[in-house]
DNA sequence: GCCGGGCAGGTTGTCGACAATCGTACAAGC
DNA sequence: GCTTGTACGATTGTCGACAACCTGCCCGGC
């Protein structure tokens, strides 16, 4: 029933409004953070950054404010911008905000009577894991469970848990790319993630805050056991 | 027996280094908008707030865009800066991301041992609240209930779900600036103040929480309720 | 050998000006 | 009367350059 002709169907052809320079380069430096490129520590000169990336320094310094709001940048006055290097506080930090948003979210989830397409995005970034993990690919198995929490709080609703959300899984991947996860236990971590979006699913919310909760309990013992191994070896 | 030589106590004259303009302006113009002197909707100019802060639009344009990640403004390409206007979806948002926030907040309080400081401060804030209640000050009243909800979160001491808070309770505070609250039940509000403070400091978790909820439900109900008077006279 | 002053290098912080873009108002045409 | 085209005003987006600042190193003095 949809006409061919281009002036029928105007409800979707329409953002050309492109966004502004500084998000553009925000995102650009954000996504260079969250895949490693930029090591924790690193100092970024302005018009180093402002050079490759064709842009005067005015939009890049815009941008990074963004970055430094969000906690992915620490700024020293007069001495430069570097990567925050994350310490074993803040992972616990990140994983305790992870689980106040993403707990909201998927309650907020289960109040809605049609979980179907939520459920099925779910469904699709565990088998995209599925096929990282038979792979042995750990680039595209964090990128597919980054996916995975990204939707489920994408699929709340709600814009503030969302923008939250956002910040906190480029922190999350900071803590993998800095901790170079070499040998994940990719079985437990699926049966985490089938398990939540179970639960979802069949609406059991007791369920899912429980195995929410013991998901990102599980992986700050996994970060920090690998990062801090003489600890206790007993 | 404090020294009062100046270089005998050289602990507490601590870092001069001041903060960036923007960081500066940034936090100025979010205290303009929480206290409603820009009233949502508002068209901020850049050269007329840059003339009237004192400082160029380099560094008022990189504020903006740190109060635009926040959400509390809005950027729309070549026409101009506008302080966002919050619908009811809005304040349900912003509610259930302070619920989330709060929450994860409180339960992170109760899992240390000594809670006094953090009850004393909490009860300060309730102090202030009966005070200003008893006066009849609304704009003390909802400073004091921001207080409140501030050090509940500071004290828990995450960085991050303090980051978060901290941009959310403005918003609470546009969205009361936007209603003209004129008559507050100071009774009730006080009262599930005081449950909380009294649930952390016995350690009632289940309390809590549930404390939590229904006074961040009751805001909402409240203020929708006093919005939106013609929906249901009956 | 040790300490203080001074200098150079590089970075950020700030400013003013130019160019691109959008909204609006007005006039012309159908 | 309604639509279309155009000119104007105002605002933002972007750029380049200057100034302030901090750091580290070198040198002279003790």
């Amino acid at each position: 029933m949809t006409g061919s002709s281009p002036e029928i169907r105007m409800g979707d052809l329409e953002p050309i409004d492109r966004r502004s320079t500084a998000a553009i380069v925000a995102d650009r430096i954000r996504a260079a953070i969250m895949r490693g490129t930029f090591p924790p520590g690193t100092q970024l000169g302005e018009v180093e950054l402002a050079a490759r990336l064709g842009v005067s320094r005015g939009p890049l310094r815009e941008a990074m404010q963004r970055l430094v709001a969000e906690g992915l940048l620490r700024s020293e006055r007069h001495r430069g911008l570097f990567v925050r290097d994350l310490d074993a506080a803040d992972v616990r930090d990140v994983y305790t905000a992870r689980t106040a948003v993403e707990r909201a979210a998927a309650l907020l989830l289960l109040a809605e009577p049609d979980r179907g397409p939520a459920v099925a995005r779910l469904t699709a970034a565990i088998t995209a894991m599925e096929a990282a993990a038979a792979a042995g690919d750990a680039v595209a198995l964090a990128d597919a469970d980054h996916d995975f929490h990204a939707e489920l709080v994408a699929a709340s609703g709600s814009p503030r848990l969302h923008r939250m959300s956002r910040t906190l899984l480029v922190e999350t991947r900071m803590c993998l790319a800095a901790l170079q996860q070499t040998a994940p236990p990719s079985e437990d971590l699926l049966a985490e993630h089938r398990t939540l979006r179970d639960a979802l699913a069949t609406g059991d919310a007791e369920l899912m805050t429980r195995v929410l909760e013991a998901h990102m309990a599980d992986a700050v013992n996994r970060i920090l056991d690998v990062a801090t191994p003489p600890a206790l070896p007993a």
